[in-house]
DNA sequence: AACTGTTTTAATCGTTGGTTTAAATCTGTA
DNA sequence: TACAGATTTAAACCAACGATTAAAACAGTT
């Protein structure tokens, strides 16, 4: 088993793992045996939990930004005006789309950026905001521009509002679904949940200030 | 030291730190130390620790549930048509003023239902849902009736876009207004944010569906 | 084939967790 | 004041955890 291998086997575990039961809940010895891989073998390549808990995010938040640059990129330079639903739309496809490129399952990245908002691991919050910082800012600056005439404040919570909508619903789209399709016989697709999703956001952002 | 003092300081002492913590992160001896009571006393009290846990939302949701009933019914014989706006203003309401009542933050709460969400407990929304459900679907079904010709699995995903959006936001509500803080100078008080909230939660369920 | 640095392995360390126990203490009642 | 049940206390139990170690196995190079 070359390094490379053992070290995404070991990724691999921990992102399914960590996305279910939350970081605390999950012990090195669920992960290792799960990636059929030897206990010592976190330490030896990670150095430590934490820094585990930091190279899953890594591994799917570098690419996920990089393509969303992309995108935001594509789209200014497109010289047509940028709109709130396009930013989002763009927001949402690359989260679905980057991810699903490669194989990885987008549901799972919402549930653990919802604990890495909800869940008590200081270092997380800074490596993210560090690491990412940037990319985050770029977005809602666009979004303020789409946005003219509201005030930053209000921009800002409402900002807040859209994420929370986004994250929570995302991370709790299995639950959700089940729920709906025991109550309705419907079944709704991620998809088509991020269809809904674009102009509910879009309508909460830009409705007037009274 | 009477058995009500022992049982209210250990919840007074067990609210507060699974709501800065979570539940995993919150060991029972820093609770008891915390109370300043004996550790034994939670395993003689309440049984184990999950038991604890369901006795800290126990007493929160059962007043707020109680609470919220009371003014439906006040808003449903009042004749007038009840209206989205009129439903989460209440919702708001009663979050903050029969909890504020007694002399508790109404933001610990919120970090509460986030992390009842969030976090890996199974037990937690057992509970929740067999013990409060009916609460739940009362609400849903007072504001389904304010949004009438809305088809229903769209009515639901929105309602989970706006319980998202509320708890999300607050339960984080802390972290966000120091940021905000910083970055305009601009304090904003929980009720403040309600009123932001209200008008955008309402036209993100109220949004023409296309 | 011999050597060298890397990786894997099994075993162990020290700590912390929830829970249990039995004795001590308290509280109310006769 | 003496008794009985409820509560508190200090101590211990045992399982699980993250981390570390030294030896074994491996891989690439000469």
């Amino acid at each position: 088993m070359s390094q490379t291998d053992t070290v995404s086997r070991i990724l691999d575990a921990a992102e399914v793992l960590f996305a279910e039961r939350g970081f605390t809940e999950t012990s090195l010895r669920t992960i290792t045996s799960t990636a059929g891989v030897n206990l010592a073998a976190v330490n030896y390549h990670f150095g430590s939990k934490k820094e585990l808990i930091q190279a899953v995010f890594e591994r799917f938040l570098t690419p996920f930004t990089q393509t969303l640059a992309d995108e935001l990129d594509r789209r200014v330079t497109a010289g047509q005006a940028v709109t709130v639903e396009g930013l989002l739309e763009s927001l949402y496809r690359v989260g679905m789309g980057s991810l699903a490129a490669q194989g990885r399952d987008p549901q799972r990245f919402m549930r653990l950026l919802g604990l890495a908002y909800t869940q008590y691991q200081g270092h997380l919050r800074r490596f993210i905001v560090s690491r990412y910082g940037d990319s985050y800012r770029r977005f809602a600056g666009l979004l303020a521009q789409a946005l003219p005439g509201l005030d930053p404040v209000t921009f800002y919570w409402r900002l807040y509002f859209m994420l929370g909508a986004t994250i929570f619903t995302l991370s709790s789209f299995d639950a959700i679904e089940a729920i709906l399709r025991e109550d309705f016989g419907a079944e709704s697709s991620l998809p088509e949940t991020l269809e809904r999703l674009v102009p509910a956001a879009a309508a909460m952002l830009k409705v007037d200030a009274d």
